[in-house]
RNA sequence: CGCGGAGUAGAGCAGUGGUAGCUCAUCAGGCCCAUAACCUGGAGGUCGCAGCGUUCAAAUCCUGCCUCCGCAACCA
């Protein structure tokens, strides 16, 4: 694994035509899950997120609501702030293609291809549908040359148009994915790529329209606008101040090789993040992101979410009912990071009562009392491994830590958060072999008594600190709980036996209640509207 | 032959060469500190079908087929 100190990590910028649903909330959670991990384990990480807010289709929809485009994109963008709060997302920076350090920036990169050759003017020519003013392929318009949008007949259209050369940089691409067998994961992403965009032939890139004006316009040329990709992809260096006045974001977060940069997306835009954007890159002279990972979409009973489905999962009231983080959880811990998922409301349930309510909750719970019962609510000192039982849950403490961050780094943060579930199933376990309540009735055995009653509050402390990055609000009652000071709740400790000893606990209030299917689960389908 | 996934216990999923695993549900037992929770054990799978494929060894690799889904067209 990489040991560099320093993390730039990115979710895509999303398009404001309408509402966020649970699938970008997904994208964005992971995000943030893993700039969090990184800040708490000491890594200086700067996370960026944002809207892309150029194109033809915001051009129409403002023109639909009687809004300006900008208007129109400012209501859009408020809410994506409101989700992003609720959901408790520590972007550090919030890029939005309209505002002027990114606008400006984009036109002097522009001019800069165009000075050193990259970028040429040709006509594009098409399927054209007049009354959608779009062009398609040969094959979407199929053997009928119906407009798949409309479904009227499209005519051949020409357009003047700039274009990418993407020969001149095919070579070193292939040759970088060689080098660099962990630029794009997962790997079957790659072999996608190669397979179906490079090995047939790649075509120049189509960066830019006449066809319609809400963009960004070319310097040289404006009845031209620049086309989505070279717009919206530039907003990782826009964002650090590439090109400003004030580059020194960019050169500690982009150019320093100590810095890891990592792009997170979805397989729909796999393509340009993976091929395009490291010529654009390259074409400037710029290094390349170390990762591209791809994740998964979330599917709903087996059929892909979708505006025109009307099957899409709106976050909000989830989270207002079951709180954030049982939905970061669940975003982060159901779903095998990498592969598709398919949100469901039994699912969701049931992963909160098992590895929330029953396995950690209650865990807590039943250690506090004991720990109030026993020890008048103070954590007994650390006096090492009384009994073989407590060496064993200190090495398999140990174990999960090692495995938990291996995992992280790599991205993997399913198995990563497994690895904590079996933490505090392990602790259970301990409970059932060292039977305290036993213990307690034997003068003889407080040590052992109190052994393992630091052993249990130790193991909850290091399942509520890896967790810490999901669990943003519970691991903090966790904390609370247990009677650590706010200056002690410090990654590092949960490696210091000992950090609890004497500590006075606060019992508080079901940390996860449980959730009752019978009500819970028509709750969320009506949500989706499926009772409807 | 457009591209890419998926088909493993009743349900939902892990598992890419070495004695089939996890969660839920179910059955039996234990415990009583705890959130009808926790712990132990059982039952339940010829790992989509075929090849008598490759291999000492295949859920895992190869070949063919079937079924489902996604992308290509709003949408991460």
């Amino acid at each position: 694994m990489t040991n560099k100190k320093r993390f730039y990590i990115t979710t895509p910028i999303y398009y404001p035509s309408a509402r966020l649903h649970i699938g970008h909330a997904y994208c964005t959670t992971l995000t943030d899950i893993f700039a969090r991990s990184k800040r708490l384990r000491g890594y200086e990480c700067y996370f960026l997120t944002g809207a892309d807010e150029h194109g033809q289709k915001i051009e129409k929809n403002a023109k639909a609501a009687g809004k300006t485009p900008q208007e129109f994109v400012d209501g859009i963008v408020e809410g994506f702030h409101k989700l992003w709060n609720l959901l408790e997302i520590s972007n550090d920076d919030f890029i939005r293609t309209t505002q002027e350090r990114h606008t400006k920036v984009v036109q002097d990169i522009f001019t800069k291809m165009l000075n050193n050759g990259d970028i040429y003017l040709d006509k594009y020519k098409g399927w054209y549908c007049t009354p959608c003013e779009s062009f398609w392929t040969d094959t979407q318009v199929g053997e009928d040359h119906i407009c798949p949008d409309c479904g009227r007949p499209v005519q051949v259209a020409e357009e003047e148009s700039y274009f990418f050369k993407t020969g001149k940089y095919v070579d070193d691409l292939l040759k970088f994915y060689d080098e660099n067998p962990k630029f794009l994961i997962p790997e079957s992403r790659k072999n996608e790529m190669v397979n179906t965009f490079i090995k047939p032939g790649l075509g120049d890139l189509c960066i830019s329209r006449t066809s319609f004006s809400w963009g960004i316009p070319i310097r040289e040329n404006p009845k031209h606008v620049i086309y989505v990709w070279l717009d919206a992809l530039t907003n990782y260096i826009t964002a650090l101040g590439y090109g400003s006045d004030d580059p020194s974001k960019f050169e500690k977060f982009w150019q320093d090789p100590e810095c890891e940069v990592i792009h997170i997306l979805g397989a729909d835009i796999t393509r340009f993040h993976a091929i395009y954007w490291p010529m654009f890159l390259q074409s400037l002279g710029l290094r390349r992101p170390d990762r591209e990972f791809v994740h998964g979409l979330l599917m709903m009973r087996d059929s892909k979410m979708s505006k025109s489905k009307g099957n899409v999962v709106d976050p909000a009231p989830l989270i207002e009912r079951y709180g954030v983080d049982a939905v970061r959880y669940y975003l982060a811990r159901e779903i095998n990071f990498g592969s598709d998922g398919s949100f469901s409301p039994e699912q969701f349930v049931e992963r909160c009562n098992t590895d929330l309510a029953n396995s950690l909750g209650n865990l807590l719970n039943r250690t506090v009392s004991m720990i109030n019962k026993y020890f008048d609510g103070v954590i007994p000192e650390y006096k090492g491994k009384v009994t073989p039982f407590d060496g064993e849950i200190e090495s398999f403490t140990a174990m999960v830590i090692k495995n938990y961050e291996d995992l992280m780094d790599d991205l993997k943060i399913t198995d990563a958060l497994a690895m904590v579930n079996e933490l505090s199933n392990r602790a259970n376990k301990y409970i059932d072999e060292t039977t305290p309540w036993a213990l307690a009735k034997d003068e003889s055995k407080k040590d052992e008594l109190a052994s393992v009653m630091y052993h249990l509050a130790m193991s909850i402390f290091v399942c509520g600190m890896l967790f810490k990055p999901v669990l943003v609000k519970s691991s903090d009652r966790i904390f609370d709980q247990l009677g650590i000071a706010e200056e002690n709740r410090v990654y590092d400790k949960i490696n210091e036996y000992g950090c609890l000893s004497g500590l006075k606990v606060n019992k508080g209030d079901q940390l996860f209640p449980r959730l009752d299917a019978n009500i819970e689960v028509p709750f969320i389908k009506d949500l989706m509207g499926e009772n409807k």
